[in-house]
DNA sequence: CCGGCAATCTTGTCATTGACAAGATGTAGT
DNA sequence: ACTACATCTTGTCAATGACAAGATTGCCGG
């Protein structure tokens, strides 16, 4: 083994998202993972100084892939908020272990600059679409309405509570189906 | 000190949920919890087993509440999904010790039958208002639009996404709000 | 009244973990 | 080659969860 393992900060991040997706953000422990990559067991804090470290980073390249598919929508067809709440889904349930971590501040640092600066440009992303639909009077409520269920859906998807309701369909295209009886035809939201 | 405390199991839960409402359930720990109470580092178990299980007393324990919570706004109406949404964001905001442990499975015991039986209660009373408002055919996909809303937005508005949002407002009216925009006057939802 | 019995709590211990400090090893720039 | 730096190792400590064994208390049947 060389004694520089070539990439251990992408090694240890793709370990911890392996064991998040599969038993939680408890379930992770630098140790573990240092073994997983094959390092001492004091390898990974150099790259991420703590746990919350480690959580930060994971919180960050979540931020950042969700900004980027984001952002792919709204190249196609800046109108389109309901494409927009699939792509959170879809993203929530390619990225389980990302997402698991994003909203859950509490074990993160939540005031890290690179994190500020990550969650900034999502949420811009959404503000943006919600503008251009609704007026500037409910664009408010539009948001959180829009942003309430896709965060609504994805959440209790991972979390398995809604495996009977979804049985074997895609979710993400199932909350696509969801979002058009709920939106489509109304003034307020969607067109 | 006695050396019986009195009522250790609720002395317990109630310094957990303290705990986790201000820190987040990775706060928390056994041995903190049996300094807070005044009892030896082991005494807690002898109540809940691990930590997974008081973990699990704590779901249970929410889930019961919010049971006991919905079956109320049903005794005054039950054709008001809305009020079943407003008083599922209502008890997050009032218990958000119960409310962060409850949806993450993946810290406690999810197959404990005192914790099954307790969520069915609970999902019996959302699926028997969906059912009496929307046709059987549409039925579980109000469902899933319903809970999805209410969920996602007390779970960003406890995790403190929504504060600038929100504002000084009650979030819980916040939310009624919001639901009177997106179901009323629809013909799959709502009244 | 009392002997045992179960529930409750204490004390003691162990492996694991996160965090830190100090040192070793490789690498890049000059 | 020399130096500065990033990377990784080794060693250590306090805190934690879990377990085992024993102490204390209240209670119940006889």
């Amino acid at each position: 083994m060389a004694y520089h393992h070539g990439d251990l900060r992408r090694a240890v991040l793709d370990a911890a998202l392996d064991v998040i997706a599969a038993d939680g953000p408890s379930a992770i422990s630098l140790r573990g993972l240092a073994r997983r990559a094959g390092v001492s067991h004091a390898a990974p804090a150099h790259h991420f100084k703590d746990k919350a470290g480690l959580l930060t980073a994971i919180a960050v390249e979540g931020n950042e892939l969700l900004a980027g598919s984001l952002a792919e929508a709204i190249a196609e067809d800046r109108t389109k908020l309901i494409d927009l709440g699939v792509r959170y889904v879809r993203f929530a349930l390619e990225h389980p272990g990302h997402f698991a971590v994003m909203y859950r501040p509490d074990l993160y640092h939540r005031d890290a600059p690179e994190l500020v600066a990550a969650r900034e440009r999502t949420g811009r992303m959404l503000r943006g679409t919600v503008k251009a639909l609704a007026g500037d009077h409910s664009a408010p409520l539009a948001q959180l309405a829009a942003w309430s269920t896709a965060h609504g859906f994805a959440t209790l998807a991972l979390a398995g509570n809604l495996d009977r309701a979804i049985g074997d369909q895609d979710p993400a295209e199932l909350f696509r189906t969801l979002a058009d009886v709920m939106f489509v035809g109304r003034g307020t939201i969607g067109p």
